[in-house]
RNA sequence: GGGAAGGUACCCGAGUGGCCAAAGGGAACAGACUGUAAAUCUGUCGGCAACGCCUUCGGAGGUUCGAAUCCUCCCCUUCCCA
């Protein structure tokens, strides 16, 4: 089961994934030794996991190959009651259903990403256990561990002790100590990892299996990814980049990466790449324009793990054809189909801009046009009145640009 | 339950009867520069059948020729007291 032979802690640290540790020897030595049942919680407030999901995602793709065994957690339980660290305001509470539907898509999702055959990584969801809790066995059990004082103390819960928190956020933390508890009773799972803005729910349940089970547990924290223009990993202005094809397509996924600031593509190359750290510290050193050859090597390996080979190669393909680097095979870009008796009749640009979902709306695609930065297959448009017609078409497409690189295809269809 | 302060466009935040589609900043978008980077500069930044019209300042009513601004009721947030 073990193919490599480095210690997998070495790994994640010289990689860049430690933040806090709890007894670090310790723990070092026993992933070194032996198979260790590993949990990470995530978030089903959503159908899909996002990017700034993958990093604890590349953790555990590391440690199930070197024999560890991953459980996800997909908080169904605590999800109903929303995590207050790191946030400023309360979340959004959502239904049941949601919480179970959302819970089946994303077991689906990360089954691309780790192996879930005979045990080897478990998902769970503590809805399992926390929905049937009884109020007064909880507190008189696991209540009766935690300290108010202590928990007021903490930084996470400081910044909402200004702005107001909830007791049902408070009780945040006893739930997912409680996980803890309950995955080592049953799994015998004594790591778990997560966000540095999980380090107190942590140690809470490391606490708390220290006193009910007299048993050590370990937690591991990974830093948060600020990027460099500010931004959380995985989110842009407009929006967060999926890792489900369907909500953000394998192409605007590649752009993504693509896109980065230089000053993060190195650690980026280190967290969400597998290439060996002698291969990311050569191409994180190159400098100016020869960056771009580190980010191609970034956006293709980060797409390969999230989309598969193939879809890596053709965003691979479309940009480079896009952005005029060879290639023509610009299939991955994202397309409309228009039939070709419309196109006979003329469409008006700002109208094809709005409906292809280059624009938000069509005054949005008048001052793009006035702006100049509308081009109907490479070529500027400064009327806004212009029509896109047949005559546009060549090899049954049509390129449509909005600015310099938001780029959409029309594919021809009919007579 | 009592008292205080608030809820303004994506976010922060001015505006307290007309000059307000609403200052300023940030974000975003376009252009120039460039390397599909950053920084910088310029412009834009509610919608539409667009020199006009419609919708917007927590919600619903009301006063007024005219309201984000005044009044009434309601909802929500924070703080102090219980």
């Amino acid at each position: 089961m073990t193919v490599e032979q480095a210690n997998v802690y070495d790994i994640l640290k010289e990689r860049g994934f430690i933040q806090q540790v709890i007894e670090e020897d310790e723990i070092r030595e026993i992933l070194g030794t032996r198979r260790v049942t590993f949990y990470i919680g995530f978030d089903p407030t959503a159908e899909s996991l996002h990017a700034g999901s993958l990093m604890p995602i590349m953790a555990m793709m590391h440690l199930q190959r070197h024999g560890h065994q991953p459980i996800a957690i997909l908080g169904g339980g605590t999800a109903m009651v929303g995590d207050p660290s790191g946030k400023t305001e309360m979340r959004k509470m959502l239904l049941k259903d949601t919480i179970e539907s959302n819970h089946q898509a994303i077991r689906k999702q990360l089954s691309r990403y780790l192996n879930f055959d005979e045990g080897q990584a478990l998902s769970i969801n503590n809805a399992d256990w926390l929905l049937d809790l009884n109020y007064i066995d909880f507190l008189r059990e696991i209540g009766c561990h935690f300290s108010v004082n202590r928990m007021l103390a903490a930084e996470s819960y400081r910044i909402r002790l200004e702005s107001g928190l909830s007791f049902l956020e408070f009780n945040y933390q006893l739930l997912q100590a409680y996980d803890f508890l309950v995955l080592y009773r049953s799994h015998q799972c004594i790591l778990q990892m997560g966000g540095d803005d999980q380090w107190g729910n942590i140690v809470a349940g490391v606490d708390l299996i220290r006193r009910m089970e007299s048993s050590k547990a370990y937690g591991i924290t990974f830093p948060l990814l600020v990027m460099s223009n500010g931004q959380k990993m995985g989110k842009t202005a407009s929006g967060a980049i999926w890792l489900d094809s369907e909500k953000t397509l394998p192409y605007d996924f590649y752009q993504y990466w693509i896109n980065v600031d230089d000053r993060d593509v190195r650690k980026l190359l280190a967290y969400f790449t597998f290439l060996p750290m002698s291969e990311v510290d050569r191409l994180g050193s190159l400098e100016g324009s020869d960056l771009r050859e580190a980010k191609e090597v970034l956006a293709y390996e980060a797409t390969k793990i999230t989309h598969g080979e193939d879809e890596a190669v053709k965003a691979r393909d479309a940009s480079r054809a896009a952005f005029g680097a060879g290639s023509d095979d610009v299939s991955a870009i994202p397309s409309m189909e228009v039939s070709r008796s419309e196109l006979r009749a003329g469409i008006n640009v700002v109208d094809l801009f709005s409906r292809a979902g280059l624009v938000k709306s069509k005054s949005e695609g008048r001052r793009l046009v006035v702006q100049g930065g509308c081009y109907v297959n490479d070529e500027r448009v400064d009327e806004i009145d212009y029509l896109v017609s047949d005559g546009h078409v060549s090899g049954s497409q049509v390129m449509l640009r909005a600015g310099k690189k938001k780029f959409f295809r029309l594919e021809v269809v009919g007579e």
